[in-house]
DNA sequence: CCTGAATATGATAAATATGTGAAAAATATC
DNA sequence: GATATTTTTCACATATTTATCATATTCAGG
């Protein structure tokens, strides 16, 4: 197997694109269905599916039903997406096995993080979750960024926004592609005010922060 | 013997898949029996099973009566899962040498930690389970908090959730984990709802209280 | 070294999340 | 069964983040 295989299940064929789209930029190989009786038929006449992501909604059948009907045959990994009004349904997916939720709207950067953190989880092997990059730290799991040893406070979106420039160490980085990475897919505001936050970034970061580069007419590099 | 096994008994394969996902989870190996009678079979028949956990109610061969062939062989721990309404049969159960009882519906981490109790304690080191950080002083079996060495009161779900945070001491906590993980899994209500127990926390822990700390548009951490 | 366009910056407004106290609901206790 | 306690919910105040905008500054190319 060489390609890991997705199945994403979502009534609205926009959302199924917007997923695919995702999904294929980060190398996996995406099957779709538009509602839970198709998905359980893919599900059982595919091989090799790693994972499947599940809208909670959809007619016919809802994503616990599928949930329930795949949990009679496989242990495979199950993503649920939820919209943020029916939060209170995550803990119900217990009973089927769900092994994570992701809230409506969500940025591709979480999607694409939950995806490889669960995939890593059945794949067994445990890994530390820090990334290190010029004498700036990243302590994913306990949230706290360190610049030559000495914390920084930041806020949600300047963490997962240097979180993707040291990701992305060395890669010139459009505003478009920065906005459709690290902001949820439902914005669709300034592109401007990714300056705003690499502003603050880059005080932050205090002599560091020059690491973030501008490239005129085109966006920002992080760069040691 | 590298992974512990675990032997999980009910006829709900609701409450196995539960169970089954939350051991695993702990890095347990699960097996399933699905009634009393295959229980014993299995047992009889498995190699190195480490713990027994026993729902009371089954068709064929209760709870008890599985304990009591299993006894006829074997002292491997036994955990019993009783309804709430079935609280009355704790004595009896000591007849049968069983361990421990879990009341449903239990919290994850309230199985997991009567589990690695158990298995703790079949391993012969008698230990009285304390916890200390920071000046904060837990005796889980006591049911016990010092900061200082001063006793304070904690309700039982502040108990459950200081515990968890120091656990995790260092590990930002989403609030749909913490829910995940101290609450009851037929828990549906607001995640708003811890804000509230962290606020009693913090000024029950006095100045300590500032150890909890909030992580914007996150959730909580333990951090001294 | 000008000039027009793009970016940097600071101030401000809008949106969101959290803190808190009190009341309601659920549980436990007597 | 009544009472006390714990737990949850709710609403409003507060705090923080995020987005927007106007203005200043910088840059590439002539």
């Amino acid at each position: 197997m060489d390609v890991t295989k997705i199945l994403v299940v979502d009534d609205e064929s926009r959302m199924r694109k917007l997923l695919r789209d995702f999904l294929v930029k980060n190398n996996y190989n995406v099957i779709e269905a538009a509602d839970g009786e198709e998905a359980v038929e893919i599900f059982m006449n595919t091989k090799d599916i790693s994972l499947i992501i599940l809208d909670v909604m959809m007619p016919k059948l809802d994503g616990y039903g599928v949930a329930e009907e795949i949990r009679k045959i496989s242990k495979v990994p199950i993503i649920m997406l939820t919209a943020k009004s029916d939060e209170k349904d995550e803990l119900k997916g217990f009973e089927y096995g769900i092994d994570e939720y992701i809230t409506k709207p969500f940025s591709p950067k979480i999607l694409v993080a939950r995806v490889e953190a669960i995939l890593r989880r059945s794949n067994s092997t445990e890994e530390n979750e820090i990334i290190e990059v010029a004498g700036i730290e990243m302590d994913l799991v306990a949230h706290i960024v360190k610049v030559d040893g000495n914390p920084i406070e930041l806020s949600y979106k300047e963490f997962e926004l240097l979180n993707y420039f040291l990701i992305n160490k060395g890669v010139a980085l459009s505003r478009e592609k920065i906005l459709n990475n690290v902001w949820n897919y439902d914005y669709f505001g300034d592109a401007r005010t990714i300056d705003t936050h690499v502003k603050k970034l880059r005080s932050k970061l205090g002599n560091k922060g020059d690491y973030i580069k501008t490239i005129w007419g085109m966006g920002y590099k992080f760069e040691v």
